[in-house]
RNA sequence: GCGCGUGUGCCGGAGAGGUCAAACGGUCCGGCCUGCAAAGCCGGAAUUCGGUGGUUCGAAUCCACCCGCGCGCUCCA
């Protein structure tokens, strides 16, 4: 059964098809860096990284594109309003581009900290306005586009594949009841390629005069030049779907005679404690208000990766305390392996190890089904412990469990290291213990405990580890 | 309002016509192990899959309607 992935362009799972054989070429829907990105934010974003790196533990090579996008979208309307950059400038007095950087900087250290794999590049917007233009005048000159006044608009009419991705067609749009009629444009589906507005404050130089680039546009010139005319894959929320996804394949196909881009995928959107998230309910979580809760970036990676990127998922703090037992345990397991104490040989594992590398893939290989694939991996735990592994079967496990964490990247704990005073304790314990004085090694046990050092006897002696 | 999707135990969440008295993780209870713990292992905790009808020899899985929730039609991952 070869991989398989649900496009949403088909509504469907295809099997995964590639332009040049071995090699992936993805585009992934970034952030726009006006605030502190939410778990919602990266909830797709960890999608795209676990796509990414199950691909590449499929033996491809992905090229791997995420924009990040640097000039604001308009608060309201997509012809009037606020600038979303730019009102965030004005809260925080400073301007745009500062703004930019600076929530760009952050959403890159988030990035590393969940262990997300290198990008080719997260191309900005602000560096490609010259590409947006050239392709504006493209579209111009085949007659996709027109100008009005300072202005440049697609002409929907002109693209008759419009709406194949979000089924959004004709009538219904305006059945919507929710475009206004637009004196500059000739169909109210027709979407901005190029604005002009006197109060934005970035702004270019553009054959049609100063002005700043339409939100869709910067997706097809920034997935072109680093990635070709034709993608493998597209990513984005499911918010993404329309219009934005379907204005960058009416942009892009128009301008280059190409198709765009063959599978799109779409996560569905997170709700906290089973709600929308949003500020006025009080339930909107930052990823740095998780992490000041305590919970580790690897449980913060599992608990968004763990339910599958189709489904709508609910995000608790019990979920997440859930999630961090699950990687602590995967991390003892992890460390129990690289120090085996058992005697079982290496038949004694294999076939349970072949057995869940056999379930593992099928999973994965079926539109990423993690939670599948889990279950192969816990299982495969239990039936490891269960054995009680000797120095090779030990090494295989290791090998194959290092394998399927090369996709999730949950598994690995920081070495345990403690101060002075806290080797004193465990010292001090070890002592009483071979006294036999079990009122003072429960005691330290005890003091140790409290300071977040858990103490275990092993049957070759004491252990500790520093809680997480 | 129109379109799309979704609803499984105490929680998260697989399963998409029989092999399901429902994987896996968490939690709780009991046991083994341990000086006691911890870790690990074993066993128990849904007679049932939002509701009501229907199709079928057979439904958590298919169909209809209803209810809840989410997404799109408007900035949002």
């Amino acid at each position: 059964m070869p991989i398989q992935f649900h496009n949403t362009l088909t509504k469907s799972k295809q099997p995964l098809e590639t332009l040049e054989k071995g090699v992936v070429r993805m585009y992934n829907c970034g952030p726009t860096v006006y605030s502190y990105p939410h778990i919602g934010n990266f909830r797709s974003f960890t999608f795209a990284d676990l796509l990414r790196r199950y691909l590449e533990y499929r033996g491809y090579e992905v090229r791997q594109v995420m924009n990040v996008t640097d000039v604001g979208h308009l608060v309201h309307d997509a012809d009037e309003g606020e600038d979303k950059l730019e009102a965030q400038a004005r809260r925080e007095k400073k301007d745009p581009w500062q703004i930019a950087r600076h929530y760009e900087e952050i959403f890159l250290g988030i990035r590393e900290k969940l262990g997300f794999a290198k990008a080719l590049a997260h191309p900005r917007a602000t560096d490609h306005i010259g590409e947006m233009i050239a392709i504006i005048e493209t579209l111009l000159a085949k007659g996709n586009a027109y100008v009005v006044g300072s202005n440049v608009y697609f002409s929907v009419a002109s693209f008759p594949a419009y709406g194949r991705l979000s089924g959004n067609v004709g009538d219904g749009l305006e059945a919507g009841a929710r475009i206004e009629p637009h004196p500059d444009k000739k169909d109210p589906r027709d979407f901005a390629l190029w604005k002009h507005d006197p109060q934005h404050i970035m702004q270019w130089d553009s054959p049609w005069g100063r002005g700043f680039p339409g939100w869709h546009i910067e997706c097809s010139a920034m997935s072109q030049k680093y990635l070709g005319e034709t993608l493998d894959i597209h990513t984005g929320g499911e918010d993404n779907i329309f219009p934005h996804h379907e204005c960058e394949i009416a942009q892009s196909e128009c301008a280059n005679g190409k198709p765009f881009c063959r599978l799109w995928m779409h996560a569905r959107f997170l709700l906290v404690d089973g709600q929308k998230m949003s500020k006025s309910t009080g339930n909107f979580l930052t990823v740095e208000d998780v992490f000041r809760k305590g919970v580790t970036p690897q449980a913060l990676r599992y608990a968004l990766s763990s339910t599958h990127y189709r489904q709508q998922q609910n995000f608790t703090w019990e979920a997440c305390s859930a999630a961090q037992q699950a990687v602590d345990r995967l991390a003892e397991y992890r460390r129990g392996l690289a120090d085996p104490a058992g005697t079982a040989p290496l038949s004694a594992v294999k076939s349970a190890l072949d057995a869940a590398q056999k379930a593992f893939e099928s999973a994965m290989d079926d539109d990423l089904n993690v939670s599948e694939a889990l279950g192969a991996v816990f299982t495969m735990i239990r039936d490891v412990n269960k054995a009680g592994p000797g120095p090779a079967a030990a090494a295989a496990a290791l090998e194959l469990f290092d394998r399927f964490d090369s996709v999730f990247n949950v598994g690995a704990a920081p070495p345990d290291v403690f101060t002075a005073e806290e080797q004193a304790l465990l010292d001090a314990r070890v002592a009483a213990r071979a006294a036999k004085n079990w009122a003072e090694s429960d005691r330290l046990r005890g003091v140790l405990e409290a300071g977040g050092v858990l103490v275990e006897d092993r049957a070759r002696g004491q252990r500790a580890r520093r809680r997480r």
